[in-house]
DNA sequence: ACTTATGCTACCAATTATGTAGCAACAGCA
DNA sequence: TGCTGTTGCTACATAATTGGTAGCATAAGT
């Protein structure tokens, strides 16, 4: 594959190729996390991973794809579509408290309680 | 803000708001998560973040400082610079695990073992 | 044979990000 | 007061990424 994402390669955010740095410019590509997010229940097929996700065009969702495989977080099975690898899913289980976060995100702004901060 | 990114209010992802997926939006942008991660250990002005960040252009860098600050994950400073809240530095610690994930990542690609995964 | 589903690719338009320059506000200091 | 340096940022043009739409080849179902 051209121009692949992977440790020890240089990336947008990297020339040494510093691991993290390289799954931080991953997942900071528009639509990696939300991918990630909508295989947590169940594996889809293509074109239902791409409703899930809001409609997503092919052209992005294939290119996260591969990305996402070539990575070793999802792999394609027969029928059942794109389904999280084991190290999908422990990449998805460090996602999972986000909701949490994010409900309390959405509880500070209804109550935009004032305070000094820490 | 024009366009301000919170919960409830419609993005990229989502019509309806719900605040994972405008978390995941706002994740998903490039450079969140790489700016966040650079304020792991300690706060730095503006342009100590910028070369943190590897060079990071100021128009973009200024744009998710003001995404992120909206959402209460940094504060800036007076003589500190910006600096994760504690909403901040909890989503940080979310994050940490994804450096044991990219080691991981690392090595299995230095001794691509061949399994049936699961 | 015909229809449907699936996993894509091609292509161009739209949105985002990057690079560079530079400015206003402030601090330190002679 | 008049430098000099730092800081936080804006403007603007260019480059890169993303998104929309069309459509195609393969396979399965009826």
């Amino acid at each position: 594959m051209k121009n692949e994402l992977k440790p020890g390669k240089a990336s947008n955010y990297t020339k040494s190729g510093r691991p993290i740095m390289v799954l931080l410019d991953l997942l900071g590509r528009k639509q990696t996390l939300r991918i990630l997010w909508e295989l947590k229940d169940e594996p889809a097929t293509f074109r239902a991973l791409q409703e899930r996700c809001g409609g997503i065009s092919p052209s992005i969702l294939n290119r996260r794809i591969a990305e996402m495989r070539s990575a070793g977080m999802i792999v394609h099975q027969p029928t059942l579509g794109y389904t999280l690898t084991s190290e999908g899913s422990e990449l998805l289980l460090m996602l999972r408290p986000l909701r949490t976060w994010a409900e309390k995100w959405e509880k500070r702004i209804e109550s935009p309680d004032v305070r000094a901060d820490g």
